[in-house]
RNA sequence: GGCCCAGUAGCUCAGCAUGGUUAGAGCGCGCGCCUGAUAAGCGCGAGGUCAGUGGUUCAAUUCCACUCUGGGCCA
């Protein structure tokens, strides 16, 4: 056997097993590196995926396309290293490890005790493990498992330790007491995209309280009575610590009587607020007027021995009138502009919420409350006395931890901090050499985000993770960044274990001595943001600058190309960027697919609350892994939203991959039976049909390869597909099965096969990067015979170049014309009611003056639509009659504003009029009176068909069947009926398609019986018939009745 | 509130950067045909205010503005 069939019971995911286990035990992917290992490099970073969770559809489109480029390359002369990596840090392992222990807070960890802690976190990341892995085998990802990086390991905390040294040795690494987006019950502060994952609309109170005036107001003596600065909060927990208000001083602020109060309010406001018409003016005042006045405090928490001044009203520009009142509550402690407003004023700093996000004690009042669940009694207790103008409601946009759901407080923290506004510039102008598909991520969402960069807070409250490497003098506060672990065994003067483990707790008892002060240095106790793990992996995954030369590391230095979610744009794409740009002046990747979205059918996002997450495992196990690939690359761009209908994949598997999967069975089946032997097709093609099979393939492999330059494997799959379907099957070989069923081997049977052969296995080396399971299977099964020669698998093998020689666009365009005359013949002879089997004797085609049908196309139409000649009508006016339409792309330009007299004139040419304009090429129309004349590419001359001979037209080709069905023709209609018969008589009897046999026709209807005895030879010929007798067989095996037209015939076959 | 993407046939998507008057494919539907590679294929038919409204233009699905709907990002 050479050539397998494959059988019905052998499916796609059969297939995949089988090709998925010889990778396995033949070490295909290895091998393809060793193969490769002396090509340029081609760099790919793998965005390390935290193990903690399954994986999802969306997990397999990321993959896929980054298989896809990968395999691309690797298959045009490069070396491609594909290092897996894990991200194992951070605070979603400490959560997942809290909730399996019971555990409700950072206290319940410290109780817990940090070791065992750490522990269990190291122990759960590889929880998922196995899916992972699974997953990416079962999909085709190559990628090195064995060697992944993994952020844990001693050397990656290592090299993150060396990249921390380097950004505080230029200084740009400080402690900062800053207002940052604080997580109480994970007792950490939150970095901006960490904080930018979780927004979400949510309602909260919207509260307008009063706060009496205790000065005397602009111009005056007298403290007034009964007047209140009117003020909006949506956190009315923070009016606990409030210690100003703010003005600005240039807008205009209202006094205003209301119900019996007075209030002051900005006026662009006081509309919405109070109603209009519901108040009166008194006076106005300008915001600046308004600096200095004292107010009645609403809590007067505030400790006693504060120095600095309080309750007083401040200006602040930051303030809108966009909502609220114009007159702004500060509390210092939990909002970043109030905090800056809290140091230009010299306002104490009241933080009245404990780090767990508790009310503190000294609030004896609302104490131990959640700070969110203080609000109502708060509220409550402003009523009762009186303070509470308007109470309501509002949803609007807050974020929520990320991880854990809470919602988060600004909060006064002390925090380490990467000063990367100091390098904005820089990584902007990094940025615009990035190629980022699709392009507007780069200049939009993305260079937006720079451009509003700010300080990188990278320090975490927290215990696993990679430990912050800075040693602080307790005696005078001398800082060092221990770059490796050598420098903290000389430091501290201890000698490290060999397997020293770098996290908390271990790292926390090496203890340093101060080279200023002698005291007793200790390492600050946070650890790092997880995010710098990942940014640092181009550095850390090759234990940079430790484990690999500088030599080393220049070739795989930066990534030609990453891909991931969209969702990373604030994340791994910005924490790469923000690293490398600083440590090498470089962006760490030159190409960045961004990935969207994988939603339902119906457009929703997949959520576990919806119900609607699909399983990528149950649906490879349905449909196979390279249907799931090739449905989400064809289906649109990675980077546009995926909507995700399993009813596509099954038309994918059935379409694409039954057509690939049949046509390589029809080459098996006769390559089997001749036994070819694979030879490159010859180098002059006689075959009109073999020309254009091959020029067709040519110019595909030229536009695939401009496409997957371009990332564009959308565009390059969806060309395949057409191709393969469309030409291939549904033309090429159809249209050539004939050439392969003759018994024996001719020469042109032998270039029949090269063709189809060579054709099929380019198919299966241009569809290797994109279904890398399904196209080795058919390329190995293609090539069994010589595989010593040509190697293991298709992936060794590089992308067929185009061979321009073997285009010829005139043919391909005779073709698509020969493909329209066809169809044109189809649909004349539906409306005729003239089946296909019955000869026809004329056809007559007409074209435009210009165009021209090559002779050795004639046979092909005559084939195909079962007509003896094909004849060009010599006088088309006796068939068809002109018209003509305006060119407006053309004439628009000359004739502008006229174009609807042009129109007009065009339209109204008569057939004679057209017609005598064809040979000269010329036209005449009239406008306004002015004569014109058109010339060939000014208007489009129209063929209609003309009664009696309407049969069909398109636009300008139209054809003509001569419908006389002579008593010649009506008898070889009628063998070819029988031949039809016989054929299905022979497929119901289970024959094989080289079986011979002996054939017997019984009928009454002595037309049929004539036509069968002129015919057949014919008929012998056709259904290898060794004998025809027109009288019963004795023991005939199997007999059937068949009605053709009005008359029965009786079938008897055997086995001969 | 700001920014980005999408809105074309019942469904999935082309076409739009370079405007040209008659917008295409596949699936599904109805009728017919073909089939010794095909869970295929072919022909015909039904199915579209190219989300809406204005504008620019001789001409807009295409360019511009605004609005609506869905998705995403930010504040």
């Amino acid at each position: 056997m050479i050539y397998r069939k494959l059988e019905k019971d052998f499916g796609q995911t059969q297939l995949e097993e089988k090709i998925l286990d010889f990778w396995d035990s033949e070490n295909i992917f290895a091998k393809s590196l060793e193969i490769a290992k002396a090509l340029p490099r081609f760099n790919f970073y793998e965005g390390p995926p935290t193990a903690n969770g399954k994986p999802g559809v969306h997990h397999v489109i990321s993959r896929t396309v980054k298989d896809i480029v990968c395999r691309y390359k690797a298959m045009t002369g490069y070396y491609v290293e594909r290092k897996a990596g894990w991200d194992t840090h951070g605070l979603p392992v400490e959560i997942g490890v809290e909730k399996q222990l019971g555990l409700k807070s950072k206290r319940d960890v410290l109780k817990y005790g940090i070791e065992e802690f750490n522990k269990k976190c190291r122990n759960s990341v590889f929880t998922y493990l196995k899916d992972w892995e699974w997953i990416t085998r079962r999909i085709g990802f190559w990628l090195d498992l064995k060697n992944a990086y993994i952020t844990y390991n001693p050397e990656y905390v290592e090299t993150i330790w060396w990249i921390i040294a380097q950004f505080f040795k230029k200084g740009l690494i400080y402690k900062g007491y800053k207002v940052l987006p604080y997580c109480a019950r994970c007792g950490t502060g939150l970095s901006d995209h960490e904080v930018a994952l979780g927004y979400r609309d949510t309602e909260d109170p919207s509260v307008y309280v009063t706060m009496k005036l205790l000065s005397p107001l602009p111009n005056e003596s007298e403290i007034p009575d009964n007047t209140y600065f009117l003020v909006w909060t949506t956190t009315p927990w923070t009016l606990l610590s409030n210690v100003a208000l703010a003005v600005h001083s240039e807008y205009t602020y209202l006094l205003v009587e209301y119900e019996g109060k007075k209030y002051l309010i900005v006026k662009e406001r006081a509309d919405a607020v109070l109603g209009e018409d519901n108040y009166n003016v008194i006076k106005s005042y300008k915001g600046i007027q308004l600096q200095g006045m004292n107010y009645e405090p609403l809590f007067k928490f505030v400790p006693s021995e504060h120095d600095e001044k309080c309750w007083f009203v401040i200006n602040a520009e930051y303030i809108t009138t966009e909502d609220g009142t114009g007159i702004v509550h500060i509390a210092p402690a939990f909002g970043k502009e109030d905090f800056d407003e809290g140091r230009r004023w010299n306002l104490p700093l009241i933080q009245l919420v404990d780090d767990e996000g508790h009310i503190k004690p000294e609030v004896e009042q609302f104490a131990g409350l959640w700070f969110k669940d203080a609000d109502k009694p708060i509220m409550k207790d402003l009523k009762e006395r009186g303070l509470l103008f308007r109470r309501g409601s509002v949803v609007h946009s807050y974020p929520f931890c990320w991880r854990c759901d809470s919602p988060l407080l600004q909060y006064a923290r002390s925090s380490w901090y990467i000063r990367t506004t100091e390098y904005k510039d820089k990584m902007l102008e990094q940025n615009a050499n990035i190629k980022w598909y699709p392009s507007q991520i780069g200049a939009g969402r993305f260079g937006e985000w720079l451009r509003n960069n700010v300080d990188w807070a990278i320090s975490r409250e927290r215990f696993w993770g990679t430990p912050l490497n800075i040693w602080v003098c307790e005696k005078c506060g001398k800082q060092i960044a221990v770059e490796s672990f050598a420098q903290l065994e000389k430091l501290s003067g201890e000698p490290l274990p060999k397997d020293f483990n770098p996290h908390k707790p271990y790292v926390d008892e090496y203890e340093l001595k101060c080279p200023d002060c002698g005291g007793v240095m200790r390492r600050t106790p946070e650890v790092l943001d997880c995010w710098f793990d990942s940014g640092g992996m181009p550095f850390a995954q090759y234990h940079y600058p430790f484990g690999i030369s500088e030599d080393e590391f220049a070739k795989k230095f930066p990534a030609d190309f990453i891909a991931e979610g969209v969702d990373q744009t604030r994340g791994w794409f910005y924490t790469l960027l923000a690293m490398s740009n600083f440590l090498t002046g470089k962006s760490s990747y030159k190409t960045c697919v961004s990935i969207e979205l994988v939603l339902d059918k119906n457009g929703r996002k997949m959520s576990k609350s919806k119900g609607n997450v699909v399983d990528p495992g149950e649906v490879i196990k349905k449909y196979g892994a390279d249907p799931l690939r090739w449905y989400f690359i064809t289906t649109s761009p990675p980077w546009l939203p995926t909507k995700f209908d399993t009813d596509g994949i099954a038309e994918t598997s059935r379409k694409f991959f039954d057509t690939l999967r049949n046509t390589y069975n029809f080459f098996a089946l006769y390559a089997e039976i001749d036994g070819y032997k694979p030879q490159p097709f010859p180098e002059k093609l006689d075959n009109i049909m073999d020309r254009w099979l091959i020029s067709r393939l040519q110019s595909l492999i030229s536009q695939y390869r401009e496409w997957m330059e371009d990332y564009q494997m959308t565009r390059a799959a969806r060309a395949i597909q057409s191709f393969v379907i469309d030409e291939l099957s549904n033309w090429y070989v159809r249209r050539n099965r004939r050439r392969f069923w003759t018994s024996g081997i001719d020469t042109d049977k032998e270039t029949a096969y090269s063709v189809l052969w060579n054709t099929l296995v380019k198919i299966c080396e241009l569809t290797a990067p994109l279904i890398p399971i399904t196209s080795d299977y058919f390329w190995r099964e293609l090539t069994e015979s010589i595989r010593e020669k040509v190697g293991d698998s298709v992936h060794f093998q590089q992308i067929p170049e185009k061979k321009t020689d073997l285009i010829d666009s005139k043919l391909e365009e005779q073709m698509s014309l020969t493909i329209k005359i066809v169809e044109l013949g189809r649909s004349a002879r539906n409306s005729a009611r003239i089946n296909i089997r019955q000869p026809l004797s004329e056809i007559f085609v007409i074209l435009d003056t210009e165009t021209e049908l090559i002779p050795e196309i004639y046979d092909v139409v005559l084939e195909e639509l079962n007509v003896k000649d094909l004849r060009f009508a010599s006088d088309a006016q006796d068939f068809v009659k002109y018209g003509a339409k305006a060119n407006f792309k053309i004439l628009g330009k000359r004739f502008g504003s006229r174009m609807p007299q042009v129109k007009a004139s065009i339209e109204a040419l008569s057939s004679d009029d057209l017609s005598a304009g064809m040979a000269p090429k010329r036209w005449h129309i009239v406008v306004d009176g002015n004569e014109h004349i058109l010339t060939e590419d000014e208007l489009f001359v129209e063929i209609e068909p003309k009664e009696p001979y309407i049969v069909s037209a398109d636009k300008n080709i139209a054809i003509a069947l001569d419908t006389t069905i002579t008593p010649e023709l009506r008898a070889e209609g009628l063998a070819r009926e029988v031949v039809n018969r016989v054929q299905n008589t022979r497929k119901e009897a289970g024959l094989d398609v080289t079986d011979r046999i002996e054939l017997s026709f019984i009928t009454d209807d002595s037309e049929l019986l004539d036509a069968l005895k002129n015919y057949k030879e014919n008929i012998a010929q056709e259904t290898l018939a060794k004998v025809i007798n027109f009288e019963p067989i004795e023991n005939a095996k199997f007999s059937k009745t068949w009605k053709i037209g009005d008359s029965e015939l009786t079938i008897l076959l055997n086995k001969k």
